[in-house]
This record gives structure tokens, sequence and C-alpha cells, in this order.
DNA sequence: TTAGGGTTAG
């Protein structure tokens, strides 16, 4: 009722020109009531748009208060300034006032203020409301259709976010490169994302830096980076997100060699790198191992101190590349943490062989009020079987769902068999496999497999192998076990049978191929391959070591070859592992104090195991060995997977 | 007034 009266008083001596516009106060223009009470002072207005300017909500509201009580009505572009605003400081309730002012007393709000309030909508996730405000609009332009398509896009509502994009074709409105990109985020396979793209070169958008970058994001999502390189190569100019698109596409795709190259490009065409390229950067150092790398990438992340998601990511590389001092003292002096610091340094610990410190920190975490989540839990379900704590595993299973609400998948469960299968438990293992309510996987049976190794359990170690085969019908190691396994008990129908099948399918064994960075530079080795320069004399010295070790009790474990051979040929072939030839160049080039840092590609083997676990105590040396699924700390003759791998 | 690129798991 207010605001229907006010909408008669006089404003037309405020000195609106001041704000930088002319717009009328209202649409119907500026109206006189020359007997209404004296107008308010002049600089009301101008206040009012100043408090919006510099966000101070509270200011703000008081002087639109004010102004309402005298009967004042602002224009489209200062309204759209309180808006903003209000989501500046996410003010819901505030913007819910602004919109039902400027809808109240007959004032027509155009176009424009309706986006800005539709995008308020959108911004406190209240899309129902945005919806509503959509439909109410009597003109709806290429903005309005854009900021729903982008929040349906954002929400995963992708058939929602191409509906609207043909309705809004339908009713003439014509996409822009806003809409585009927004639009692209929404494919849900890649037939759509190639129509569209074929539909954004028809019309000519493809040049623009936000459609490029949404497009290379997308090929990447999808796994088709010839695609998102192809878009890249084409551009002649692109600014830092292109270059962010493409060095996280590689990045995410396990591909941190060309991310890092990429990296390399980026800094010589003049760009700096932000948040998202550092993120990306260390998430490809984490990858290849690389502590270096990421310790000089952790100077540049220095400057942006208060980023948590780049926090994580630096947590997360210190983790992965072995080094536990260096994720300590981020993890201490991080200003914020959320539940992925805390399940990272959690993980973190347990694969780096210090599960009980992993559940103190859990403890930690739970009294510090921050809720762990379903990858919290796989964390902290490590670390007990790390530690051998069958009884603190099967509680934290049983009462996860209870205490957070949490229900146990795939990989606790993998996680609670491996820890009875550390323990011997293996008939409790196989009744938690058969008690699961999702599936068991092949990465299920595999952790089943692996314990019967270690316990010798050769029949159910076939059972195992089998549902692996089933279930993963290329996974070469799991023929190459169950083949000894059969050849360890003389069942040689069965090894050739295995063979042939293999011949059939095509499985050939991956190589083996170690990887360790010296001197800023990543030495690989792989079995079988003498390309490395130094070859002959990483041998010798390899050879002089074996022969040292030989001299205290070192045997060559031929157990562990997985080939036909003579027992003589097993043995040099053992030899000549890829993990001790990288070892040995470690220690040839490494200074004594240096941490001897490799990553493979494929699980250790015995022999390797035994061998790095005696050198290191002869050579008084840490070693640290990160196959694709365990960390291996080698110090004083012990592995900190105790054994059980 | 509408759009991008980044973090945790066996």
């Amino acid at each position: 009722m207010r605001a229907v009266s006010a909408r008669s008083k006089c404003i037309a001596s405020f000195p609106l020109s001041r704000l930088g516009h002319s717009t009328p106060i209202s649409p119907h223009g500026p109206t006189t009531r020359p007997s209404s009470p004296p107008p308010p002072p002049p600089s009301l207005l101008d206040d009012f748009a100043e408090h919006c300017r510099r966000r101070d909500l509270p200011r703000a509201m008081k002087a639109m208060h004010a102004m309402q009580r005298l009967g004042i009505w602002a224009d489209a572009i200062t309204y759209s300034e309180l808006v903003k605003c209000c989501v500046a400081r996410g003010a819901v309730e505030e913007g819910k006032w602004v919109r039902k002012h400027v809808f109240s007393g007959g004032y027509q709000p155009k176009t424009f203020l309706l986006n800005v309030l539709l995008h308020m909508y959108v911004r406190f996730n209240l899309l129902r409301d945005a919806e509503a405000l959509f439909d109410e609009m009597p003109d709806r332009n290429v903005v309005s259709w854009t900021t729903l398509i982008s929040a349906y896009a954002n929400k995963g509502m992708n058939d929602r976010a191409l509906e609207f994009l043909i309705l809004m074709l339908r009713e003439g409105v014509c996409p822009n490169m806003y809409t585009y990109s927004s639009v692209l985020r929404a494919c849900a396979d890649l037939g759509v994302l190639r129509q569209l793209h074929s539909g954004i070169i028809k019309v000519g958008m493809e040049c623009d830096d936000f459609v490029r970058s949404a497009l290379i994001d997308n090929y990447s999502k999808w796994g088709e980076l010839q695609d998102a390189l192809d878009v890249f190569n084409e551009m002649v100019t692109k600014d830092l997100g292109v270059w962010n698109s493409i060095i996280g596409g590689f990045a995410q795709n396990s591909n941190g060699d060309e991310a890092l190259e990429m990296y390399k490009c980026m800094k010589r065409a003049g760009f700096a790198p932000d948040q998202a390229t550092l993120t990306s950067v260390l998430r490809a150092s984490t990858a290849l191992a690389l502590l270096e790398v990421g310790r000089q990438v952790h100077v540049h992340v220095l400057k942006f101190d208060r980023d948590l998601i780049l926090n994580n990511a630096l947590l997360d590389m210190y983790c992965k590349c072995g080094s536990l001092e260096g994720a300590n003292s981020v993890f201490s002096r991080m200003v914020e943490r959320d539940v992925i610091s805390w399940s990272t340094m959690i993980a973190g610990l347990a694969q780096n062989g210090c599960s009980l410190e992993a559940m103190r920190l859990f403890e930690q975490m739970k009294h510090s009020g921050m809720e762990p989540n379903y990858i919290t839990m796989v964390g902290v379900l490590f670390a007990c079987s790390h530690a051998g704590l069958v009884e603190d595993g099967l509680h934290y299973l049983q009462s996860m769902k209870r205490s957070f609400g949490i229900d146990p998948g795939r990989e606790h469960y993998g996680c609670m068999v491996d820890l009875l299968g550390r323990a011997g438990k293996l008939d409790e293992a196989v009744k938690l496999i058969n008690k699961m309510e999702c599936e068991p996987d092949a990465v299920t049976w595999r952790t089943l497999l692996s314990a019967c190794r270690v316990h010798r359990n050769s029949d159910l170690a076939i059972y195992a192998a089998k549902q692996v085969v089933k279930l993963d019908p290329d996974d070469a190691g799991t023929y190459i076990l169950l083949s000894n396994i059969y050849a360890n008990n003389q069942r040689w129908e069965e090894v050739t049978e295995i063979r042939r099948s293999m011949r059939v399918r095509g499985i050939t064994k991956e190589p083996g191929c170690s990887w360790i960075e010296v001197n800023k530079k990543i030495h690989a080795f792989i079995l079988g391959d003498d390309s490395h320069p130094q070859v002959d004399e990483i041998k010798r010295y390899l050879n002089q070591i074996v022969q040292r070790l030989m001299s205290i009790g070192y045997v060559p474990d031929t157990n562990f070859v997985l080939q036909d051979l003579e027992d003589e040929q097993r043995e040099a072939s053992l030899q000549y592992h890829s993990e001790k030839l990288a070892i040995a160049y470690g220690i040839m080039s490494l200074p004594r104090e240096k941490t001897i840092m490799i990553r493979k590609n494929l699980r250790i083997c015995g022999d390797c195991h035994t061998f790095t676990k005696l050198l290191a105590k002869m050579e008084q040396r840490i070693i640290v060995i990160r196959d694709p699924v365990r960390y291996h700390h080698f110090r004083d003759g012990a592995c900190s997977c105790g054994d059980f791998w």
C-alpha cells in the first residue's frame, strides 16, 4: 500500500545524472504532486547508490526503506545494484524483499531488472522461484533464457537445459556465446556434444574463448583428448581459461607429461598461472610422483595461500609423492580445511604407513565438528587395514550408517576384505563378500586374490582369480598369476588352457616400467629396454649391489618370475626388474640424504620387495616405491606395507 | 543482466 501511494510523489528534483544514467525513476515517468511534503534531501538517492556500489547492504537497505517512506522510486539500474549487493552478501530475504517491492504498486520492472532477479534466484539456489519469475516475465530475452539454461547445466539437469535451448530457438530468440558455453556443459553424451559443436561452427560462435574452453573441457571429460587438442590448436590466440582447460584436460585424463608440457608452453606464451592452472599442474605432478616439480609449484601456490582447492591439491601432492613432512606442514598451516583436506590427510597417512596417526587424525576431525564423508571412511578403513585393526574396522563398517549416515559401498568392503585377508581370516573375507549389499567387482576379488597369494591358499586363489577374469577379462596379471598357481600344483592342462585363452584374446603382459626423478628430469626404466644412456654403468652397479646383498644373505626368489624360464635365466630376469634399475640409478645419482622415490606401473614383486628392504638397510637409505595400489616406504630393513600387498 | 578452467578413494 505504501508503495502505491508513494508512486505519486515527486522525485524529479533528484540529481539522477550524478548516478551516471538518466533512466526515469518509474517506467511511467516521474510524477509530481506540488502539494506533497518538501522533497527529501537530494543526497538520499546518491547515498543509496553509493551503498549499493560498495556492497554495504545494511546501509543500502536502510536508505531504501527511507526512500520508500518518502515515496521515492529508484530506477532499474539502481535496483539491480541493490540485487547484486544482496547476491554478494548472500542476503536471501533482502533479495526477496526487493523483488516484492519492485513488483508492487504498478511499477513494471524492465526485462533487464527481471533478469537480474532471475540470476539472484539461481545464485541462491532457488530454482523454483527462478522458474516462477521466468514464467511471469512478459518479455524474455537471450539473457533470461541463458540464465536458466546455465542453472540447469550447473545442476546436472542436462535434458532440461537442452530442452530450453530448443524452446528458445522455437520462440525465435537467438542463442549467443553465453548460451552455447552454458549448454555445452549439459551434454550427456558425446553425440550431443558433436552435434552442438557443428551447430556452433555453423553460427560462427566457435571463436569465443569461453565457447572454445567449454568445448575443450567437454571433449576432455569424454576422454576425447585429440578432439580437445584440435579445438585448442585451431585457436590463434588463447586466453588463460583456454590454457587451463587443456592443461586440466590432460591432467584429469592421466596424461601428466602432456599437462606439464602444455604448462611450459603456456608460460612461454607469457601467461602467469592462476589457481586453476596450479591445481592441474599439481595433479599432473602427483600422478607422475614428481616431488621436485611439486615443490617448485608450491612456491607459486604461496601467492594464493588462502585457496582451499589449491591447498588440498598441494596436500595430496605431498602425500602421494611420499613426503609426509611436506603434507603435515601444509595441513597445519591451512587457514581453512574442508572434508577433502581431512580425508586427503587421513588417507595420505594411511597409505604412507602411518595408520595409527591416520586414526588419531580421524578422531581429531570428528572432534573439530567436521562430518566425514564416503571417501573419509575409505581412508579410515584403509588405515585399520594397514594397522591390522580387525575389530576397529568391523566396528566402523557396521556403524558408519548409524553414526554418519553413510551406506558402506564397494570401496569400504574392499578395505575390509583386505583387512580380513591380511589377518589370514580368508573364510570371513569370503563371507563378507557374499554379504555385500552391492555387487563385488574385479577389484574386490583381486583383493581376496592377493590375500590368498600371501597365505598360499591355492583353491580359494583359483576361485577368486576366475571371478576377476569374469569381470575384467583383459587383466593379464590375473591370468599369469592363475597360470603360476596351476603350475605350482602341477596342473599342466589348466596352464596350457590359460596360455591358449590369453593368446586367443590377444592379452599380453604390460612390461614393467619404473620412473625416477633425478635433477628435475624423469628417467624411465622398462623391462628388457636398454635405451637409457647409462644403462651399462647402472647394470654394473646393480650387479655389485646384488653381490654385496647376497654376501649378507639375500637369495633371489624366482617364484615371482611370471615366465617359463630356466632357473638361471629366471634369476637374470629378476635382476633387471625395472625398479631395481631405477633404485640403482637413484643410489648412484642422488645424495645420501635424499629419499629415493620410484613410481611403478605394475605391482612390485616379492623379490624386488625383499631386495629393497635389505638394500635400504645396507645403504642406510629411505626408498619409496609407489605402485598402482600401494606405497612402500623402505627403511632400516622393513617396509611400511608390513609385507602384505 | 547471462558463460570457463581446479581438490579426496581400493
